[in-house]
DNA sequence: CCCTTCACCTGACAAATTGTCAATATGCAT
DNA sequence: ATGCATATTGACAATTTGTCAGGTGAAGGG
């Protein structure tokens, strides 16, 4: 087994900042070609994780519909978890850049919760199933530990951050655990906004009532 | 017993009706066969689901381990998640006698709330490792709908029910949506309850934090 | 300008898996 | 015992995955 190889697309950026001083694109010249086929082998990835699910979607699809050869798509993934989590990965950085907008507006716990589901819908109307596709409990991906963190647990980690600042803010009660708050939040927010598209909840209605919910759990008496 | 029989009814129904099918209480005398090959089945996948996981398990696997042939596999389930789908549904219907048994004893939301937590708990030590491998999001398995509801949305069902009778007793406020509150309550204790296993929070801290939570979130102000 | 080198890419291939089906076995009724 | 419908079997074709020996292209030295 070539570990080298295999490892290194993983490992890029390790090696980027090995060329440093001499000129900053150097990374970029090194690898342009690498980085190309990357690019186009995600994209694609993307596109037909949205367009037919995980299961749906074979590697070999994904490399044709990236015009590179079935075995490039294995030397920048082991495999097709490790596509999908990089996806899913990408998803999640992209939707902290709204989601950090529009908390810049919030000045109350009750007015980030309804921001953050604004968020979300303003992240899904501009990519249609993208977050549908990429909010997967990968616990039924692979049995082992995948060392890798699911965008449910990158959410729960945002959200006990935000627990953690409100109760230092005093506008919550100090008994709140943090750590559980974000988890237990992160599952009723993907489990409700779930619900409200599966049954086309009116969306004022639903985030008033998944706000009004959370604030009421964040704030009990 | 009546429930393995409908079941079997069902699967009948959806397999053999082919032809002219002469009479239709012949289940019970005909196939006594025919069901001995699924109860063998259906045990072999659970152990295997259980052991390894959905995905590191094999149709053959199965049908090996259930010491019937590999075909046989494929005339008792359409495909795999046809076969875990039925045990999941095998699970629910387990874990829901403990859990009526639980809220029996219960008078008060907070304690439905709470009891209905250890009856998981309980069900969890008598059937180590079935509930996290039954209570999967099955989105991710088949990109069509699946038309059998998973564990969570039965779950979600349940939980509705318990609400709108909640709300008739004047225990919570009216304005609450039963629907909605179902799916943010299954939500947060799957989150909640996978991140006090992972973080191996006191039960009873755990049980006391989440109630509390879930309590306030109905009980809004 | 050619040649060397090295990273990267390619697609044919072996291994593994899935779902099918014609042949076969089983058990019940007559 | 025989006929018949149902149930089972395992070999097989089709599909998919991951690997690897060889090919390609760009950067740099001669």
């Amino acid at each position: 087994m070539s570990d080298t190889t295999t490892k290194e697309a993983v490992s890029d950026a390790a090696r980027a900042p090995a060329e440093k001083a001499g000129s900053g694109d150097a990374t970029n010249g090194l690898s342009r070609r690498r980085l190309e086929s990357r690019r186009k082998l995600i994209a694609a990835a993307r596109q037909l994780f949205v367009e037919r699910g995980y299961h749906a979607t074979r590697p070999q699809d994904i490399s044709k519909l990236a015009g590179v050869g079935h075995g490039t798509f294995y030397l920048h993934f082991t495999d097709k978890l490790d596509c999908f989590l990089t996806f899913a990965d990408e998803v999640c950085d992209e939707l902290e850049v709204v989601l950090q907008d529009h908390l810049g507006r919030a000045r109350t716990v009750e007015e980030s919760v309804k921001e953050t589901l604004y968020a979300i819908y303003e992240y899904s109307d501009a990519n249609p199933g993208v977050l549908a596709a990429a909010m997967t409990n990968t616990a039924m991906l692979s049995v082992e530990e995948t060392k890798r963190r699911s965008p449910m647990e990158r959410w729960a980690a945002q959200w006990t951050e935000m627990v953690l600042q409100w109760r230092a803010e005093k506008d919550i009660p100090s008994d709140v655990d943090p750590l559980l708050s974000g988890h237990l939040i992160v599952g009723a927010i993907s489990q409700g906004m779930a619900y409200g598209y599966l049954y086309q909840v009116d969306r004022d209605k639903l985030i008033n009532d998944i706000a009004q919910a959370l604030f009421g759990a964040l704030t009990r008496q």
